[in-house]
DNA sequence: AAACCTATTGAAAATAATTTTCATATATCA
DNA sequence: TGATATATGAAAATTATTTTCAATAGGTTT
């Protein structure tokens, strides 16, 4: 949280009750929530916040890195906060329940910087679909 | 083509040429196109052909397991064929651009069904991050 | 080939998510 | 504290996608 101030002040920005609300949301919140999941949960600590502030606090923590973007298919984006723990997702084609798991399955990725094709390469984003337990039949 | 008209028919749904042109543009078009390329590029085909059937026609094609989905963060969803040849996609950070990867990252998903978590994972996505070769400096 | 039935289509209207506008409020710094 | 530029909330605007509905046209049966 400190070091969100730090970025702030480095870029000029003010550190607001809004983006603190936001932040804490989603650091509190389940491991991808939509915006309007998020708009309720921040407006705990601050009833009056709008939900446009919390668009315009995601696009910020977005830049910062503190947030990342996923879409599920259902035609919302969804926020989730970059933390330490490197994870990918499993999905449920069934019922659509997500479940971060831990660890990268792409050994040669993790830390390393490769380049492939000319890209330089500094991130990826897996996912896992398939069948949950509940949704496993036969 | 002749498989999509068993799809079909197995389903009990009618052979269009609004879904064959819809079909056509999909397989002769980009890695990933927007609803709105693909509409354009089968209008050469068929001039009349409505906005709303192409949005009907790839859901339709998503079920048949003919094209998929992908997101890269700007606010439309986008398609691309599903083909034989599995692939992944290096997307660039900064203009944008989005280029194949022939090949799997994931080597021991190749094929097989995987447990993890009590999932059954059938499939996968995975992108790749980054900058391209004309994007990079210093 | 004509008739029949039902799935499909296109245009317009409706929705839903996200962005923009603008007047007011407030964080930061001298 | 006061000056000032950034941030905020509400409402309006925009954009992508879905729904509605009357008209059209596959596919099948006579
Ligand atoms: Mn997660
Ligand atoms: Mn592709
Ligand atoms: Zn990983
Ligand atoms: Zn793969």
């Amino acid at each position: 949280m400190d070091e969100l101030r730090q970025e702030l002040k480095i870029r000029g920005y003010r550190l607001t009750s809004q983006r603190e609300a936001v932040l804490r949301a989603i650091y509190e919140g389940a491991c991808t929530q939509s915006v309007e999941e998020i708009h309720e949960r921040a407006k705990q600590w601050l009833p009056s916040l709008g939900l446009t502030t919390v668009y315009r606090t995601l696009e910020l923590l977005k830049h910062a890195r503190k947030v990342q973007e996923i879409y599920l298919g259902d035609g919302k984006v969804r926020y989730e906060p970059i933390l330490e723990t490197h994870h990918h997702h499993l999905i449920c084609q069934v019922c659509g329940k997500v479940e971060p798991v831990e660890g990268c399955f792409l050994s040669p990725f993790e830390g390393a910087t490769l380049v492939r094709n000319g890209f330089q390469i500094l991130g990826h984003r897996l996912e896992l679909y398939g069948r949950c337990r509940d949704c496993q039949e036969g």
